[in-house]
DNA sequence: ACAATAGTGTCTGTCAGACAATATACA
DNA sequence: TGTATATTGTCTGACAGACACTATTGT
């Protein structure tokens, strides 16, 4: 066995970025999934994600930037890091260390060929350790949405409250106090109301529309003591 | 510009893990640092931190424990991924990554030579981004602190309800009610009573000392609604 | 008018913080 | 006995959850 030496050829590390794509829709948390194009596992459902490239990305936030942008189209949603993924096995190339992030948005209106939105609590084995860095990140997701402003990246502007307390509902998987939640989206101040009003489908009080205020587009808001669940 | 290319050579990225080692003495959150043996920054006082050994790491978490195995000597403190932190400019020898891990210890007898414990707040400029990963655990160990037992591993086993207090309160910066600080220790039921008590300086009732549960030794325990503060 | 959801006012139980009482050591 | 800190018991104010009431639309 070889004394491992820094960083010499013929052991060469790789170094990737994987993105977490989240999105909400029929009730269900979502997972962008991508059909890979090369080896290796061709052809399989997996996290978009890439190379680092060290001639053109000024760090690993910048490399899910681009990944997102050249492989989902998207521009800048809420982007996250969330961990690092390493070790021999992860990658068949060899020893990897994989930066991984998470993003969320409101659901598009249709996937691109080779892309699928999945149910989280329901997916196939994945390719890598994809499956693992997948878990990581509904774990965060659900365990922030219990004491911060997280959510509202997946709600399509402007919304309702009805809205995005469904929203939350849906993540935390149990009912929220309705008053309880209005009174702390108060507290946190970082919604700021629509001029027009919306109607649902039946015939009922239209709700207020509401939008993120900009100091809050890329920064989350926590709040003090949870939604108290 | 070259297009970059997936990892070819001529432009090789350096991968490193690096270690924000906390502990608590005189009232002070400090870091251990260990005077640089090698370039780039040779004399410099630095985190500990090294190259990923491919032929010998079986991820970024083992080399950070043998890090902290072979530069102080520690061997399985508590030990949490922080981030990663990557960029073309943070390390001279070229583009890096370094995945950051934080590690609390009760704190040791005397610093070995070449090793200096510094309160987080008042550090000089450090090589690297080491300033940001410093700041960036802090921030983090602090904010655990608020819900979680996290400081538990900066105490010296066995310990008084008092002592833990006091650690919790230098953590946080403000008082923290004595009764509901006691309230919340039972509640989260991760330590046991030690047979033998523990009498202080002065004239008074001596105090219980307690110890981890096995259990949480390792893992962390997460309370319901904070320390409520 | 009726149905249905949006939004508000008010009461109640729970729990953190305050305060006070008790416990137990050494001097 | 006196002093100092540990530990426990009890009261009180703040706030989350429940409930009920008002608002506002289409049918």
């Amino acid at each position: 066995m070889t004394t491992s030496t820094n960083s010499e050829a013929g052991n060469k590390l790789i170094c990737t970025v994987d993105v977490v794509l989240l999105s909400l829709s029929e009730g269900q948390l979502r997972v962008l999934l991508l059909k890979r194009e090369r080896e290796p596992f061709a052809g399989a459902w997996a996290l978009p994600g890439g190379y680092v490239h060290i001639g053109e990305d000024q760090g690993c936030e910048d490399a899910a930037q681009r990944v997102l942008r050249q492989k989902a189209g998207l521009e800048s949603p809420y982007l996250e890091q969330l961990a690092s993924f390493s070790g021999p096995a992860r990658d068949p190339r060899g020893w990897s260390v994989s930066v991984a992030y998470f993003a969320l948005v409101p659901h598009p209106e249709e996937a691109l060929p080779g892309q699928q939105w999945l149910p989280v609590d329901r997916l196939p084995q994945l390719p890598f350790d994809h499956g693992s860095i997948v878990a990581t990140a509904v774990e965060r997701v659900r365990s922030k949405s219990q004491y911060s402003s997280l959510p509202v990246h997946l709600c399509p502007e402007p919304f309702t409250i009805s809205q995005l307390h469904a929203v939350y509902e849906t993540l935390l998987g149990e009912p929220i106090n309705t008053v309880s939640f209005r009174r702390k989206l108060d507290e946190l101040a970082i919604l700021e109301p629509v001029v027009g009003e919306k109607r649902t489908e039946g015939a009922h009080r239209p709700a207020q529309l509401y939008r993120v205020r900009a100091e809050f587009r890329q920064r989350l808001r926590l709040v003090g003591r949870g939604l108290n669940r």
